[in-house]
DNA sequence: CCAAATAAGTCAACAAGGCTGACATAAATG
DNA sequence: CATTTATGTCAGCCTTGTTGACTTATTTGG
């Protein structure tokens, strides 16, 4: 049923365009676009990977997202919550930084996280305008529960991955990171990390 | 909870893949025992995993989400005009499939596309009922350009991963895909595809 | 042949989670 | 003490997801 098997050459009835589709890839894209030029397509098997990351990320949120509903919480909530029981402590303005969305998208979810006891704000000791955030114990317990859920996912595609001991891997997602976030990222991971810093 | 029996961390007569780290994890130990939980915290390394998949993801489609906003398109626009883009003549219920999302979301999204002139539509020939999907040669073009973005990061990527060819990554991938998927992905991708179904 | 199933479109209403910009505090800092 | 900083807040808007009911055209099966 699921036999989309497209013809490359993508002979439709009414439209009579002829396109490239098996040209080679060229590297010369990005001067092609600035000068307006049509390009040829991307590289397919480069295009796969794309495609993948998107399935496995779709498959990745909707288990979590499932759990997330029993308590009336989003995927908003479940990424704050995760990033300050991982760094119990965390500062509003760190926090901010590495979801990289705005006060108000923050406040909205984080407020409803306090309210409802999955975290707690304590003052600074040496900076008292400060508001470090904590996972309560409930909260703390609902984290482990979905780290759970998508560790052993994560656990069970590294093994159906093969014998890379998973560096590789963790690798590629680590470049997959902007060039100016990577510095910020790294300090953020485990001192377990099983990343040797690629070349 | 309720399903939630087997073991997170799956520490079986499991092969020790991962290298032997003492990672401290006291403090979340504790607090998960406190709180009545008989299992353990998840693998830190895993963890880590599931963290960068975050970060590669929310930085991947930033860089794409700039170039739509040129021309007022969102992230929902670029996944209908990928898979168009990518299997000509496809039906709107294979879309929705593959999306994950409700007809009513892609209506919207799908109405302007067409209405941009960015995919057109026509009748099938052997069912009638059917509007088959077709990018425009604008909309190829879009494609192209956002597809050439991500390819090439994906590129870099892979280089920096090591001398990996990319098919432990691209079976990671796969295997992150939810079980009952993994049929219709696979039917997708190209025969270029450079993964070599794992055992 | 006709009833039922199917493919797609549509309407109305709603929710989550992004965004902007302006403004309010309290505390630290030069 | 004036300014900067960390955080919170108000008001409102946009995109993209949701549900459920209903319509239309067409295919299909008894």
């Amino acid at each position: 049923m699921q036999e989309h098997k497209v013809e490359p050459s993508g002979k439709d009835p009414k439209q009579d365009r002829t396109r490239d589709v098996d040209a080679p890839v060229s590297r010369n894209l990005k001067a092609a676009q600035m000068a307006g030029l049509a390009s040829s397509p991307p590289d397919p098997k480069l295009v796969t990977f794309v495609e993948l990351l998107f399935f496995a990320y779709r498959d990745f949120t909707r288990e979590a997202d499932a759990v997330l509903a029993e308590y009336g919480l989003g995927r908003a909530h479940h990424r704050v919550l995760h990033f300050v029981n991982r760094s119990p402590g965390l500062k509003v303005a760190e926090l901010l930084d590495i979801l990289k969305i705005t006060k108000q998208s923050l406040a909205r979810v984080l407020k409803e996280l306090v309210d409802q006891g999955w975290i707690i704000q304590h003052e600074g000791t040496s900076d008292r305008r400060q508001r470090l955030l904590y996972a309560t114990e409930k909260g703390q317990a609902l984290s482990h529960r979905l780290d759970a859920l998508q560790a052993r996912r994560v656990d069970d595609a590294l093994r159906a991955a093969g014998l890379d001991n998973g560096d590789t891997i963790a690798r590629f997602l680590f470049s997959m990171t902007s060039q100016e976030e990577r510095e910020k990222v790294w300090a953020l991971l485990p001192a377990a990390a099983p990343i040797a810093r690629g070349p």
